[in-house]
DNA sequence: GAAAATTAGGTGCATATACTCATATTATAT
DNA sequence: ATATAATATGAGTATATGCACCTAATTTTC
């Protein structure tokens, strides 16, 4: 049990704390596979299962502040929901603006979120079982995190 | 500080404890945009950055055991070689077989790692000091976990 | 040794993501 | 009232990602 030098340990230690980043897009695209396997029988992918899941928690509401809601890019989120409204899950109805149209949910996108939403529950709780409760909380833990570290030091 | 029940509470945790996936994907995507930004001086994405390192790492490689290291996809992967080589950061070397080739690092993307490296050295000492090493390590734990469930469960 | 199975890889298509630039609308300053 | 600034958004371009399908080369079977 012996080691070879403190410096020597440090420097393994720091080579097994692989690139942040990489080790998260990692696990994103892991596990996006995982939700998404598991949505398949809804005929839905996790993405726009989350993001019609946030359309119905906040209601009718603009691209940008669902962006700001998402942390997604604004451009990003509107070829997302041309997408989800190609589907018919989503439509526009008008804003209180001519520069704004407001984006909900169809009787088809609600019927969708519903639809998929037990396979949903049985991934999430698979997910659960495998890494613990703890963990779990931990990544939301993580993600605040970081998010505030972003917008602190990001936006102007 | 009475609690309404149990039942209540429980259901508010798991209410707290939002879609696992989504968690990852929003970590991964601001996470990656505070390392681009911090390579942007090298000219060079994060995404790019790791896999010239991997590649650096175990040497002239094919691309199926390159994509199983990285826990990517083969076809993703032959796309983001086939930016590196168009950039001059990677050749192709025959490889001991004529389906396989070799990917090996050219000079110029010997070169693009050095020269970014400082840049994601110092990301990465900033995210450890808003994170906390503990957490870093945590990070790497769960995405071994993963990795490992992802695994056992899929590839047959 | 030839047919069949396996292995290695690429292409077409589709979604997800973000940056830059352009446009339209509203708010503000004078 | 008008020029200007701020706001809200879309379009063009590019990278990242994965699935279904296809081709070529090698290995295995008989």
């Amino acid at each position: 049990m012996k080691e070879k030098s403190s410096k020597a340990s440090f420097a393994a230690a720091k080579r097994r704390t692989e690139c942040v980043c990489i080790n998260l897009r990692r696990m994103s695209r892991t596990v996006s596979q995982i939700y998404d396997d598991a949505l398949a029988p809804a005929d839905i992918k996790i993405t726009q299962f989350c993001l019609l899941r946030a359309i119905e928690r906040i209601g009718p509401t603009g691209v940008g502040a669902l962006a700001e809601d998402q942390e997604l890019d604004r451009t990003t989120l509107t070829r997302n929901l041309a997408l989800l409204e190609r589907e018919g899950f989503i439509e526009q109805a008008p804003g209180p603006d001519r520069r704004t149209s407001l984006t909900r949910l169809t009787r088809a996108g609600t019927a969708a979120v519903a639809r998929a939403l037990p396979h949903w529950e049985r991934v999430q709780d698979e997910l659960r079982d495998a890494l613990g409760d703890e963990t779990l909380k931990k990544l939301n833990e993580i993600q605040a995190t970081i998010s505030a570290a972003a917008a602190g030091s990001g936006k102007s």
